[in-house]
DNA sequence: GTAACAACGATATAGACAGCATGTC
DNA sequence: CTATATCGTTGTTAC
């Protein structure tokens, strides 16, 4: 099928063909006949690569020349920004919503085509944002994600509420290959179009002492060390190809990145010029590690990475110089990083509770698909490792030759059920029971029959805990939001979270700083640390001295949850107290994206903590403000006055600090010169420019209390 | 007596969304 | 309870 004939805008067809693309791939040309362009619903469920996003585009465009408007939804941050980049620039105005960056929620309806998270969707939800109601086409990518345990139901109930609000709307779910994708095309009511056609050539196979056997044909691995994993790699790299590992843990990772290192004893001065600027960047160990390795061609990939680490060795893979990057599931699911050969050498990983499980098929499935690069490979490989003779057979019928499973809806699962029909109320989308559960029976789970009975039974008991918490209350049938209710909804935080902490907030406690963190990292929202058996001492330590500082009691039987909060919260303190970061890295055996992640995931928790305070315990509000920029800034008390000028953040407003200028009067008396000595007069002029204004607001502030103490 | 190394046992284990209002060195 | 790689300790050998 030629994209000339096709009824899209030319301007879009233009820009396909500069960028050489004139016809379209076999599946692509299956979802247009299938009623893409005639605004039908469909679930697309083919290989990653064969150009699932460049379908979603033409239909979104279509839409918009028709008048239009389309959302889009994608499950990471990091996938948003890559399609916004990627639809920018072809005509169309094109808004990105996430919770780091987004255009102001209003203007953001202005655009044609609006890029976001499900979670942000769900939120703008809750918050009544008008033009989610003009919304003609949404699009969902990775949709099978709504089998997620988490994050899943948020999905689902977001598409469901979308549909209820615009029952015309035309959706397109993109979806990895499921076990049943019937199943979520009935309930999307659309077309099906299911293929396994690659635009390169995929070979799977599995590895046993020296050579790969896929399906028709066998192929020799030269065995030059005593490591097999390494062989691959080396094999591949030899002809000319790059490769994606993928194991089980971070520690695995990095040894087999100084393996890989060592193995391949690149050199370069592109290969320098990234271990220079990781090593001028990083303070820790790991990212010294990672820039020895990448001097040599060789990285690894994981949570633990700073931003920009994460950066330049993605960078680095895509220009081609490293060759090989060990992996984490981080670059499973997320960025579009393909490799010729693909390894999949842990195909168990530790499960808490369970120990070691073999990863899903669909997950296999999903590495699988990263291998062969379109118009620059030959062919892709997926190579999985055989420990025995008999493990080749297994591995082939559990993963190369299984089906993928099933996906299931998550929504019956009480613990997010609860923010959910919070939500509901709080919105007006149910305002009796009933309508709780028939407003439930156009999610997913309700289409699949499953017991409809559980999910009634899960729903009273959600109702009756709201109801306990006085997040809703019941007036004959209707149910209502009370105050609290709806703040814990447009909030966003789950109502678990928020009963957690007001019942710690009106225990009369005195402010601590631990006392609070420790209460956020032992709610369901944060993102708390693992604790090894060597952090006990820390902690220990911690509660011998100041255990009474803690706002929660410690449960008895004190298990691992206790235990994670309480040394996440510990990590906190010190960031809120200027540890270095090196040091923190250390004293927690944890990597630089740790840090932002607990960070940025605490300063969300303290932010609605102080609406919370502002309800229940109005005394905490001041002390828990504080913390919020303390956590947001990781900065002592002393430097408060000075984080909030602009320009200044933590290293500034400390250097300013201990050169005698520790406040705006001492900043003011000793003058843009004597300032600038200390921050540079650029910044320092910047400054001063603002501390007028401060003083303005100062004195007007100071005229409104005047009046009203006349008027009292 | 000491260095090098093998054998063994203890140890530890992936990822990541949201609020809000603007800007680090 | 499940698996695997790493790392520290102890035990062994070679000079």
């Amino acid at each position: 099928m030629e994209i000339a004939d096709l009824p899209i805008p030319p301007d879009l067809a233009a820009s396909y063909a500069r960028r050489g693309i004139t016809e379209l791939y076999p599946p692509q040309a299956a979802c247009v006949e299938a009623g893409l362009l005639l605004g039908k619903n469909l679930l697309i469920a083919i290989p990653t690569a064969s150009g699932k996003t460049l379908v979603a585009e033409m239909a979104m465009h279509h839409q918009v020349e028709r008048g239009g408007k389309c959302l889009y939804i994608v499950p990471l941050r990091a996938l948003a920004s890559e399609k916004f980049e990627e639809f920018s620039g072809k005509g169309l105005r094109v808004g990105i919503a996430t919770g780091d960056l987004d255009r102001r929620d209003d203007y953001l309806g202005r655009n044609d085509i609006i890029v976001a998270t499900s979670e942000k969707v769900d939120s703008l939800l809750r918050n009544r944002t008008p033009w989610l109601a003009e919304i003609t086409l949404l699009v969902l990518d990775e949709v099978h994600l709504i089998d997620d345990p988490s994050r899943g139901a948020t999905l689902e109930m977001v598409v469901a509420k979308l549909r209820h609000k615009n029952p015309a709307m035309q959706i397109i779910a993109l979806s990895a290959t499921i076990g049943n994708p019937g199943d979520l095309a009935g309930w999307l009511d659309a077309e099906l179009v299911e293929s396994d056609w690659r635009p390169v050539d995929l070979r799977e196979g599995v590895f046993f002492q020296n050579g790969i056997q896929f399906a028709d044909h066998n192929r020799e691995v030269g065995r030059q060390s005593k490591y097999e994993d390494l062989d691959l790699v080396l094999d591949t790299v030899e002809e000319g190809g790059q490769c994606l590992v993928f194991v089980s843990s971070r520690k695995n990772a990095e040894a087999f990145a100084k393996r890989a290192a060592s193995g391949l004893k690149l050199a370069n001065p592109t290969l320098a010029g990234y271990a220079d600027k990781i090593r001028s960047n990083a303070g820790t160990d790991m990212g010294r590690i990672l820039a020895a390795c990448v001097a040599q061609g060789a990285a690894f990939h994981h949570a633990g990475l700073a931003r920009e680490e994460r950066q330049i060795v993605e960078a680095g893979f895509r220009e081609g110089e490293i060759k090989v990057i060990a992996s984490t599931p981080t670059l499973a699911a997320g960025l579009n990083l393909p490799a010729r050969r693909v390894i999949v050498r842990d195909y168990l990983r530790f499960n808490a509770g369970e120990g070691m499980v073999p990863i899903p098929v669909r997950e296999y499935r999903q590495m699988a698909g990263r291998a062969g690069r379109p118009h620059l490979d030959p062919y892709g490989e997926a190579v999985l490792i055989a420990k025995s003779e008999e493990m080749i057979g297994e591995l082939f019928d559990c993963y190369i030759d299984a089906p993928a499973e099933d996906v299931r809806s998550q929504c019956a699962n009480e613990a997010v059920l609860c923010t959910h029909i919070l939500s509901l109320i709080a919105t007006n989308f149910a305002r009796e029971t009933g309508e709780v559960l028939r407003f439930m029976d156009g999610t997913f789970y309700a289409h699949c029959g499953e017991s409809p009975r559980a999910l009634s039974r899960a729903v009273d008991r959600v109702l009756e805990f709201l109801r306990e918490a006085e997040m809703i209350t019941e007036v004959g049938e209707w149910l209502e939001p009370t105050e609290y209710g709806s703040l814990v909804s447009r909030l966003y935080i789950d109502p678990r979270s928020a009963e957690v902490i007001v019942t710690a907030m009106t225990g009369r406690k005195e402010y601590t700083d631990i006392g609070l963190l420790q209460l956020l990292c032992s709610t369901p929202d944060m993102l708390t640390l693992y604790v090894r058996r060597n952090d006990m001492y820390l902690l220990d330590r911690f509660l011998a001295d100041h255990r009474d500082e803690l706002w929660m009691e410690i449960p008895w039987d004190a298990g691992e949850g206790f235990d994670r909060s309480l040394k996440t919260a510990l990590l906190l303190l010190d960031w809120a107290n200027e540890v270095g970061e090196e040091t923190i890295c250390e004293r927690y055996n944890v990597g630089p994206g740790d840090v932002y992640g607990v960070v940025e995931s605490v300063a969300w928790l303290v932010h609605a903590s102080r609406h919370l305070a502002r309800l229940f315990a109005p005394h905490l509000a001041g002390p828990i403000e504080e913390m919020e920029l303390r956590t947001k800034h990781g900065i002592k008390k002393e430097l408060l006055p000075l984080i909030r000028l602009r320009g200044i953040g933590r290293v500034r407003a400390r250097r300013l600090f201990n050169n005698g200028l520790g406040s705006l009067e001492a900043l003011r008396a000793a003058g843009p010169e004597k300032v600038g000595k200390v921050i540079g007069q650029k910044i320092a002029a910047q400054v001063f420019e603002q501390l007028e204004g401060v003083r303005d607001e100062i004195e007007e502030v100071g005229e409104e209390q005047a009046t009203l103490f006349r008027f009292g």
